[in-house]
This record gives structure tokens, sequence and C-alpha cells, in this order.
RNA sequence: GGGUUCAUAGUCCAGUUGGUUAUGACGUCGCCCUUACACGGCGAAGAUCCAGGGUUCGAAUCCCUGUGGACCCA
């Protein structure tokens, strides 16, 4: 019989008609109904070009999961956004049209933002579709739409009125070149070759010399006190007096406290404001006065006197030379610092106060360890990365930000009283440029306001994703069935921010926890284990790859490469390679399709073996696709398909399928088994490659409709056959060895014993040797 | 300094509750067009399972110590 498939390879040009096909027949639509399946997928940040391969792998993985869930009868809600607010677009525009944010008119800055960010995000529109992904794209969001950001406004009103929020004045991580307060959540630490510089403080009314170490003596005119341990018997007889600070030369206290270590540097510290956290602790703590040494451009204040317009490092390297120009400096010692780093602009930050915004956390902190402990994540090791950061919260959220493409903090101040007033939730404010939409002021009456400049941190915006594609305070029923949602799918490097934020806030806002699981990725590597970044130039642009090899190779590429929760390494060649299996699949189902479908027959032995080895198999996937682990499917699909299937049950019953010495019982149970075992492994594969598996599946015609809108095979436990695969493997090997021996060709006759344990498959083994 | 995690052939990786000869893939080297597939088939070489110690009749697997890497936190 003629096969109904005649190409000898899959053509990844195929998937474009597919695509359309799915997109025309709307197969994903989500209806609200039944069991309902919520992803809370993660919006792509558009940050610039090219989009990570990594990313592109992390999605298809996501898709898979939606997919999954279909195939096991769900209603899946599997919503796609972008996420558009924040720095990174900031300062690509910046790069890109050379200005500077703050000395650019504001409107105008923002439509150039927003027009970078449409170009950025059709390429990765374009990348997702092309990955298969069966999202609903008919209805993208995007953070930045009135719709978002009016969601984003209305649950800051909410938390303002139950007073969740309070503005502080307090020294604050500020990072100088993109102007702005940042949260801890922003700031990575990084090891950067330091000088430590020992400087001689006279004690004052003696001859005494006391040596401090400090890798910041820029501060020096910020010095408001020494501190010594208690227990350093070294400096026990200057405790109480004054040092005279160098260059500067004015008079601070030497007094004792338990955080000077006695063998950092010389064991005496100075306490400037602001060198790190432990001087805002002890400020604090010893209520010293606050001097504002460094400003908010990042240059020294008048107070630093000859060092006042200078950036910090000129200063420090200026002050520097004069210590050593008046002989106050014993020695310098290179370090390496463990220097706090702002992850957007990769500057060391500074900690300077400043009056912003706060959203209560620390109270939140043990109910959110309640919660955490009841959200099931994958892999279970990753949860440590939450609990571990809930356990170094110490202070309140900053939330707003002195940055222009944000979500605006919808605050009015009163002209004459300064008392902030919050508008109604439900609309989206921009009080830089709206009209006040409050009429009197509640405190003095007065009726003109002055609109809040600020924007909120962007992560204000993402933690109430799942609030968002499960319509919060816009369809409450809809509301009702889709939340929580049930599953956030998301990488390990922000766990931290989003999967904290998202907690944090639907706690605050609904009581409960916004997903059931969690699911963490690792991260993409290059191709060596190294991190891929711009600036290495080792970063994989996926859409070449995509559409050189098609988008099912890259799928199952990224599910039998990547192990969940671990990081991953990519390279065009791994990719390539996998796409052999298409292929061998493809003829597979290229011989099949030659077969008529038969739907019952009698089963020999043989038969027997492989529906067994093969309900083991669904049984490995099932296991997989709970865990949302497709590592474990696609490679035990693999492995069955190639290393038994067509290696050695489809040799073993060509003949008999071809009837060639059989009886007709024979022959169709051999077909039977055939169509089984392919149809099984395509509903199987369906969710990981759902390209190919839907073609092959429609060709062949199991059955009218697309693969995608049937269930998953469940496992039928036969009686088990398995114990004979090693007997009969090893046995085809030997006749194989045997010819190979005797330079026969593999169609050759040869004459060789069955073992007793495999008499009953005696008659399929002869047929596929040709034993005599 | 604390935490998480990893260490298995040239490379990547599997190994479920400890049980004969350690899985598969890529790569390498032979041989082979055998009517699904040369994007294929068969075969071969290649591993002190990071080191040391312990528990055990028995350890890649469990425990301890150390070494090296990745990440997180202070």
């Amino acid at each position: 019989m003629e096969p109904k498939i005649k190409e000898t390879a899959w053509n990844p040009e195929i998937e474009k008609q597919i695509l359309k096909q799915w997109e025309d027949s709307k197969i994903y639509e989500f209806r609200p109904e039944g069991d309902i399946f919520v992803i809370d997928t993660p919006p792509p940040y558009p940050s610039g070009r090219p989009w990570h391969i990594g990313a592109a792998a992390h999605y298809a993985q996501i898709d898979m999961i939606a997919r999954t869930a279909r195939m096991e009868g769900k209603n899946v809600l599997f919503p796609i956004g972008i996420d558009r607010n924040g720095l990174p677009v900031e300062m690509y525009t910046e790069k890109k049209y050379n200005i500077r944010m703050h000395e650019t008119d504001r409107a105008e800055f923002l439509n150039l933002c927003s027009t970078a960010l449409d170009d950025l995000e059709a390429e990765m529109i374009q990348i997702m579709k092309s990955l298969g992904l069966s999202g609903n794209f008919s209805e993208y969001y995007r953070t930045d739409s009135e719709q978002y950001r009016s969601l984003t406004q209305a649950t800051f009103i909410e938390l303002w009125k139950k007073g969740m929020v309070y503005i502080a004045n307090r020294p604050n991580n500020y990072d100088w070149v993109t102007g702005t307060t940042i949260a801890d959540a922003e700031i990575i630490y990084e090891d950067i070759p330091t000088k430590l510089v020992y400087m001689k403080f006279k004690i004052k009314d003696s001859d005494m010399i006391l040596t401090i170490a400090s890798t910041r003596p820029e501060l020096l005119c910020a010095c408001q006190a020494i501190i010594v341990n208690p227990d350093d018997e070294r400096y026990s007889s200057v405790v109480g007096k004054n040092a005279v600070i160098p260059v500067i030369n004015r008079e601070v206290q030497i007094r004792t406290h338990p955080s000077a270590e006695k063998e950092f540097g010389s064991g005496a510290v100075m306490v400037c404001s602001y060198g790190d956290q432990n001087d805002v602790a002890l400020f604090r703590e010893l209520k010293l006065e606050e001097i504002v040494a460094i400003g908010k451009n990042g240059r020294m204040t008048e107070v630093a006197g000859a060092y006042s317009g200078l950036k910090v490092k000129q200063a420090r390297e200026k002050i520097i030379e004069d210590l050593q120009n008046q002989n106050l400096v014993e020695k310098i010692e290179n370090i390496n610092h463990r220097t706090p780093i702002s992850e957007r602009s990769k500057i060391p930050i500074e900690i300077i106060a400043m009056e912003e915004y706060y959203l209560r956390q620390k109270e939140s902190v043990e109910k959110i360890k309640e919660l955490g402990s009841k959200i099931v994540f994958h892999p279970s090791m990753h949860k440590q990365i939450l609990m571990n950061w809930l356990e170094s919260i110490t202070i309140d959220w900053p939330i707003s930000r002195r940055r222009f493409y944000g979500t605006e903090i919808p605050i009015w101040y009163c002209k004459k009283c300064s008392e902030p007033h919050v508008p109604e939730p439900g609309k989206y404010y921009r009080p830089w440029k709206d009209a006040c939409p409050i009429s009197k002021c509640t405190k003095c009456g007065a009726t003109e306001f002055v609109g809040e400049e600020r924007t909120f941190d962007t992560w204000m915006d993402s933690s109430v994703s799942p609030l968002y594609v499960s319509k919060y305070n816009r369809d409450e029923e809809f509301f009702k069935k889709t939340y929580p949602a049930s599953i956030r799918p998301q990488s390990k490097d922000i766990v931290r921010t989003w999967l904290y934020y998202t907690i944090l806030r639907c706690e605050q806002l609904t009581g409960v926890t916004p997903w059931k699981d969690a699911w963490i990725m690792g991260y993409g590597v290059d191709e060596h284990g190294a991190k891929m970044s711009k600036s290495k130039g080792n970063v994989v642009d996926p859409l070449p790859v995509i559409q050189k090899f098609g988008a099912d190779t890259f799928r199952f590429w990224s599910a039998s490469e990547i192990n969940l929760g671990y990081d991953f390494r990519c390279s065009e060649q791994k990719i390539e390679t996998t796409k052999k299996f298409l292929s061998k699949l493809w003829n597979i189902s290229r011989f099949l399709s030659g077969f008529p479908i038969i739907k019952s027959a009698k089963t020999t032995p043989t038969d027997n073996w492989i529906l067994s080895e093969l309900d083991n198999v669904v049984s490995e996937c099932r296991k997989g696709f709970e865990d949302y682990n497709f590592f474990v499917p696609s490679t035990s699909i693999r492995e069955f398909t190639w290393n038994l299937f067509a290696a050695h049950y489809i040799e073993m019953v060509k003949g008999r399928a071809y009837s060639t010495g059989f009886s007709e019982e024979e022959r169709d149970a051999a077909i039977f088994t055939l169509h089984k075992v392919l149809s099984t492994l395509l509903l199987l594969l369906a969710p990981i490659t759902p390209f190919i598996t839907d073609y092959l599946w429609q060709q062949i015609q199991y059955s009218d409709k697309t693969v995608h809108k049937e269930k998953f095979p469940q496992t039928e436990n036969p009686q088990d056959w398995t114990k004979f695969t090693k007997s009969i493997t090893e046995f085809n090997s030997n006749v194989w060895n045997k010819k190979k021996e005797q330079s026969l060709s593999l169609k050759d006759a040869i004459e060789m014993e069955i073992p007793e344990d495999l008499q009953q498959f005696a008659k399929d083994l002869k047929a596929m040797h040709n034993l005599r």
C-alpha cells in the first residue's frame, strides 16, 4: 500500500500552515466553565535585542504546561502580556536618542519610550507565536495600558485607605545614574577591587595617633563618630576622647560599639552618613546628626569643601592624594570589597536620605511564610529562595520612584496645607498633567492642588498580574472562577522580587495566596556554562534558530535538555541534533501510514511485549506531566521510540505486517499494535511538539479532529511482559553481531538457536533475521 | 561568614526506597544502501562515579570531613 505521507523528512515550513489552521479554528479559546486552569504567565520585558534564547525556551515550556492541562480536560486561561513599565526602556531610549530623561519634556520622553517598546514588542510577539504558544494573543495585554495602570493605582488606593502606605524620610539606596531610590531587591553584590586606606587620626590633647581603615575616605567630611569594640584592649584608653578628622580638622568622639570588628582593618571604624547600611543603623542608634555629603547627582556637596562638585570616585582619589601629601596615610591595602551595585545601571549605590512612600511589609512576613509554605514549588528546593528572602526583610518597601515611564502615583497635595489626597479607584490618573479630580481639601478646605510627579516601582504593577488576568475589580463572576490562579511559572532569579511581591500584594488585597503552584526555572547559559550577557557577546538569538530548525525542534530540545529548576546550556549544535528525533518519528509515521487503521485485534506475545513497554512509558509521562516536568516524558518517549519500538519491535513485525508467511489474524494484530503505539506516542508528545504531532495525527487520520482536542492516554496495566525486553534486545544484538562476523548482509539467512525463554516470539524472530 | 545547589567517559546528562556487568545522547573510530528513515542501521573504543573517612554482607546512591564550581543572603 502507498504511504499517505510521501516526504522522507519533517519540513518545519509546514509549521506556518498549521499555525494558521489553529488560529482560524480558535482551538485554544478559553471558556470560563468546568474545570478551570489559570496560568499567571510572566509578561516578558522588551528591553532590547536580541531576546534571550533561554527566555524563549522558558515560554515553550510554559506552553507545555498549558497544553498538558488542556489534554487533561481542563479549560485553560493562558494569558499573554507584555511588561512595559520601568527603567530598562528609559535607559534604552536615552541611549537610542542620546538624551537625558530628566532634561527632556516628560510627554515627549514618554512617547519615545512607547515607540521603542512597540518595535521590541513586535519581535517578541512574533517569536512567541512562531513557537506555537497556545496563549490568548487576540487579547494580549500591556502593563502600561490604561486598564492595567488603573488597576495598579486602584490597588494602591485600596491599600492607602487601609493605612498600609506611609511617607518617610530615611536613608535609602540611591542610584544616581538613574536618579531614583531603589529597593533592596534591586541590589546585587559584586566583589570590586578597592583601596582600603589606613588613615591617621590625632587624638586631641595628646600625641597619640589612632589609625582607622576605610574604603570610603571621601566620606571623612560626613564622619560623626569613631567606634571601637568594647573588648578591644588596644583602644580602651582612648574611649571617650575626641579625635581630629584628618584633612577636615573637625573633632569627633571615640565610642564603643559591638559592631566594630577587632580583626577588620585597625579595629577602629569611622561612622559616616552613609557608607553602608551599618552606618545607617549606627546613626539611628547613637542619635548622630546626619551630614549630607553626596547629592542626588552623585557628586560631593558643599560640606565636602575642596572636594565639592566632584563625583564620588574622583573625590576619593583626590582625598587619598591629599592625605598622602600630608603624610596622613599609614598604608593602603588593595582588597576585594563586596560592593552593593544597582541591578539596572550597574554602578555602586549610595545611601542618601530622601522622602519616599513606603508600603508596609514587615508585619506581613509571618503571614507570607505561612502562605508560602502551602504553595507547591516545582522543584521543591526553590521554596528555600523565598524563605531565605523572608528571613532577611528588615525594612518596608520603598515604592516611589523618580522616573517617568511607569504608573503614576495617584496623589494630589493641597497647595495650602500639603495634605495628600487620593482619588476614587477605577480610573487611570496622571497627576503630573491631569486636572485634580478632588474639589476641596478635606483638611483645610482649600481648592487648589498640585499633582505628585513620581511613579511606582515597577514591581507594584507586576505584583498584581494574577489579579489583572482574573479581572479583579472588573468582572466579579469571572474573578470568582479564575482566582486564585493555578500556577505561576517564572525564573528563579526573580523569586525575591516578582514572586515575593505578588504574594505580599495579593495577600494584602485578597487575603489568600495568588496561586496553588509555583514553577521555577533556571537560567539559560551559553555552551560553556557561562551566563549570557550582551557585554560578553555570547547571547544566542532565538529567532534564527527557530527559523532554521523549526519550533518543534526547539521545543523538544527545551524539554529534553532542561531539567526543571537547574541552569541549562544553550547551543545551536545541540538543538540541531534534536531534529533527528523528529525525523525518526516522521519516518516511523510514514511507514505506518501505508497500513490501514485497525481498531481491535487478537494480539500475539510480541505485540503484548511492546504494549507492556508502552504502558510503562505512559505511566512515566503522566508522572512527569503531573509535576510539570517535561524532561522525564521527552527523554522516556525518545528512548522508547528509538531504541525499542523502531529498533526492535518494528523490525520484528515487519514481515508479519506485510503478511509474508503469516495469517491474516496475525497480520492484523501487528498493524493494530503499530498504530496503537504510534497514536499513543503522538498523544503523549502533543504538548511538547504540537506541530508535527498534529500534522501526523491528521495525515494518518487517527481521528477527524486535531490532536489538541484529544485527551491523554491512560495506563492500561496489561500483564507485565517487560521481563523479556533484555532477552529480546540481546538476542537481536547477538544475531546482528554474528552476521557481521560472518560478513553476511542483514537479510541473509543464518543458523541460530532461539533461547528457551524467547520461544513464544520465535515466529517473529525467525522472519526478522531469516533464521534457519 | 551563613544558606541553597552541583560534581558520573572528550562533552552533556540519567541513575526511583543502597543489590550482579553504571543509562542515554553528542562527538570519535570501524563496517553496512537491510523495500520507514544515510537526518539511517550495526558494532567498537572511551568512567578509579571529585578526594578521604564512616555505616553495611554490599555504596555512584546514606552519613561525616575536605576540595572545586554556580547561585542566593549578610
